[in-house]
DNA sequence: CGTTTTTGACCCGCGC
DNA sequence: GCGCGGGTCAAAAACG
């Protein structure tokens, strides 16, 4: 009956590392399991090659059984498994709806073209279906479920890539090289020299999907000209390698977060991320010029580098950046001389919040951190 | 020889 | 309407 119980525990261990992943044990780490299941496993195999003698039905009925639970653990390990997939889709439903809902109250916070906005809206939900409630959303059944999950995914895309389509984002960081290792493969077409920098400015496609619309733009700094600025255009219309990913992911979310959760003037903003600690010249006052102006662009600065904390954006004005630091562990620290608003401390706190709790997007900022580096022994800045 | 880069010409939007 | 500047095109050159 050890073998019985070993299996028991490794069920038991397994099951505890599937249901949380962050509360994973490695249970070959785990001393006292370890110990338990190294023992008991070992009386069950040396069981199995005792001679089948008084013990070989006993022997028989034991594996019966142990199959037979066996079984009914894969079954539960299933049930498990599909309720995780339902907690994971009611979460990602409900992430959308407060995309959407913050969209919709920065839409109708917006005295501008207020009217309008109502009409689309009206338009919009006569288009498509309106979205319930969230708690409507919590009472309907699972087939329901699935199908506001695919709804609510729809109108997000469309949302989002309609605020994207003409959003930039622009990264700085020091380099030798004018190419940023980014995982992509790039088609130049155009060089030019623009008004203010003595420094061309380079014209890249996407060559690695068939009519991919994204494009970026790298120029050196006309201040600094170890500083290179890469703007990234549009979105990529196919798979992309793990590196590539990260740093689509990262953009993308990057845009995400701030067209969902900022203002933006009718002249076009500039927002700026830095990973430094105190301010750089380049960033409190310095408006990196768009060639769109009316494309919100949002800026990544990656010129400075830092352990533990990073810069965020707090003003949204037309024409400067206002940023001051904010530690990712704890509150934003206000920046002598700059104070920021409500509503700018309001940003701060989803932007921290959005990176403190979405894993992935810390990972994919620090993926690109990486890719812009280009240094792998080096150890991250931990965020 | 196919692919990529270079570079001058052209297009288009914006401000005056 | 005109000039300016950014962005794109496409032929020629360079490269592997």
């Amino acid at each position: 009956m050890e073998g019985k119980i070993a299996l028991k525990k490794l069920l038991e261990v397994q099951e505890k590392a599937y249901v949380n992943d962050t509360d994973a044990i490695n249970w070959t780490e785990e001393p006292s399991i370890k110990n338990t299941l190294g023992s008991s496993l070992l009386s069950l195999s040396l069981n199995n090659l005792e001679p089948p003698q008084n013990h070989e039905q006993q022997n028989l009925n034991q594996l019966g059984l142990l199959q037979i639970e066996l079984e009914e653990v894969k079954k539960e390990n299933q049930n498990l498994r599909s309720m995780l997939n339902e907690i994971s889709e009611h979460y990602a439903a409900l992430q959308n709806q407060l995309l959407l809902a913050m969209q919709q109250k920065k839409l109708s916070s917006s005295p501008r073209n207020n009217e309008d906005m109502q009409k689309d809206s009206q338009q919009n939900n006569m288009e498509k279906p309106a979205l319930p409630s969230c708690r409507q959303f919590l009472n309907t059944g699972k087939i329901n479920n699935r199908v506001i999950l695919q709804e609510a995914k729809i109108v997000e895309e469309q949302a989002f890539e309609a605020s994207c389509k003409k959003a930039r984002v622009s990264v700085r960081a020091r380099s030798e090289s004018s190419l940023m290792g980014d995982g992509c493969q790039w088609r130049k077409y155009g060089q030019k020299i623009s008004k203010g920098n003595p420094c061309p400015r380079a014209y890249y496609r996407c060559n690695m999907g068939t009519a991919c619309p994204v494009r970026k733009q790298v120029q050196r700094c006309a201040e600094d000209e170890s500083v290179v600025i890469t703007t990234y255009e549009g979105n990529h219309n196919h798979s992309l390698p793990p590196a590539a990913r990260s740093m689509a992911c990262t953009t993308s979310a990057a845009l995400k977060m701030f067209l969902s959760g900022s203002t933006t003037s009718s002249h076009g903003s500039t927002y700026s991320y830095s990973n430094s600690d105190l301010f750089s010249p380049l960033c409190t006052s310095t408006y990196y010029p768009s060639a769109a102006p009316s494309c919100p662009t949002i800026t990544l600065d990656l010129t400075q580098t830092s352990k533990n904390n990073m810069k965020f954006p707090s003003a949204i004005s037309s024409n400067h950046l206002q940023p001051f630091p904010l530690s990712l562990h704890g509150q934003p620290q206000q920046s002598e001389g700059i104070l920021p608003s409500e509503k700018n401390l309001a940003l701060v706190d989803v932007v921290s919040a959005a990176i403190t709790n979405d894993p992935s997007l810390k990972a994919a900022l620090e993926a690109a951190v990486s890719s812009i580096i280009g240094d792998s022994q080096k150890s991250l800045p931990t965020l």
